[in-house]
DNA sequence: TTTAATAAGTGTACTATCAACACTATCAAA
DNA sequence: TTTGATAGTGTTGATAGTACACTTATTAAA
């Protein structure tokens, strides 16, 4: 074995999941390259990161990355894993690395993985004219560098956390229905609740607020909106860690 | 903001947990510098860490930074987080880090953190002459550089994982007792269970396999002695995804 | 060989949660 | 006013959680 210490190349890459009320879509990049004739030279999707600049932490980069792409701030970001074989960018890509790097080929680009969680109803996709859109996760066969790999891994990393802690509603605007939030875990988890003891399950929970306000223009009995409370959720978590979990 | 981006070296920190049927300790190094006078110029205690080789994966790096430590392979090791503020290692520990470093200062070092498993007795120290130790974890009020921060996110995140899925028995001998694996949930959660309880729940785990063996040499009735089969873990997982948790 | 010390091992009654299951209510649009 | 669509609601039996005290098997010491 070499004992060798490669150069590091480090990069936040974000995995951006957006629910529309029917399926989990990720934000992809969408890099195709033009040859002077107008051909195509290339193209393929890939997931948004970036660097970490000099004066930034880890989380400050993730954040900026969301911005650039959404226009969104606050949003439930996630460190989940970091990723560096040492060819990961090698092989089959390093003709498209080279095609949108200048970096030396030899050095390891070091991947820090990050997954956010919003209603892709809050983004406006034209905002500062990237080649960027929503894609569906279950259409999504290839992605460019090893960002496949990554996607996955992040949906193993979200559907953990979504089945151990109330993240759900991170998912749907600010105000939503019951209805609205089975689905987020029905979709996610593929699977179906009853819709009795969902509810059951969701009226235990304090933290999600019921509202004095209903759904408007639905063309059916309009449904109770909620909102989820941290305040209510930070202070049943620390009585439940009082007691043990 | 500056858009400067830094060098990165990148390092495996590990958080090698060790438990002792006791207490829960960590492995420590002890770096001390000795003037040429005799004096002891500097010391203090860090977490055990490395760089990843050219060849490496980043799991192999950190299988190779237990077995330098241990003697051991094939310990339960988990990745949790990755740590990169800029200025991380600097301001206070400059020198510290100079002292026992030739890179340069300006170059931003980023960690990857694992925490590892593992029954102290495993662990012949003596292993390679290392200046290596057990502490006890509830000990342990400073280290170098900001191995503190790594070890308390290392704890939140094992612990975490202990509440979720079955790890504690890693923490144990291969085979071992009832009363010492509740102990590995009483010490490491702080809290205590009740016998009979811990019992019955432990009768519903399937893949914790009674065998036909009892202690011995004890000055009490001998307990028997268990296992875990990840054969029937594995098993009875997927039966429970498949019906969804 | 008896006794003391120590931890192992075991059952029951009550409460809370889980799981399965079907009908009525309310709104918009036709 | 009828139709279509989704909201909203209770009960029962099974499973898991919680609280609680005594007997048993072994070694060491008397």
């Amino acid at each position: 074995m070499s004992n060798k210490i490669l150069n590091n190349y480090i990069s936040v890459d974000c995995v951006i999941f957006g629910f529309d009320f029917e399926k989990l879509n990720v934000l992809v990049v969408d890099r195709t390259l033009i040859k002077d004739n107008g051909e195509i030279d290339f193209t393929d999707l890939t997931l948004t990161g970036n660097h970490i600049y000099e004066d930034e932490t880890i989380v400050e980069a993730a954040d900026r990355i969301i911005y650039d792409l959404t226009g969104l701030r606050n949003i439930y970001l996630e460190q989940f894993k970091t990723f560096a074989a040492p060819d990961r960018l090698k092989k089959e890509n390093d003709r498209k690395w080279l095609l949108f790097n200048d970096r030396n080929p030899d050095n390891r680009i070091v991947s820090i993985g990050f997954f956010a969680l919003l209603a892709t109803q809050k983004v406006t996709l034209e905002w500062k004219g990237r080649n960027v859109r929503w894609m569906p996760v279950d259409e999504i066969t290839e992605l460019g560098f090893d960002h496949k790999l990554i996607l996955s891994e992040a949906l193993i990393a979200m559907r953990n956390k979504l089945i151990h802690e109330p993240i759900g509603f991170e998912l749907l605007p600010e105000k939503f229905t019951l209805t609205q939030l089975q689905k987020v875990y029905e979709i996610i988890l593929d699977t179906t609740f009853d819709k009795r003891n969902f509810r059951k399950k969701v009226a235990r929970m304090k933290y999600l607020i019921p509202l004095d306000e209903k759904q408007k223009g639905v063309a059916h009995k309009p449904a109770r909106l909620y909102m989820f409370s941290r305040e209510v959720y930070e202070k049943t978590r620390k009585e439940i860690l009082n007691f043990l979990v």
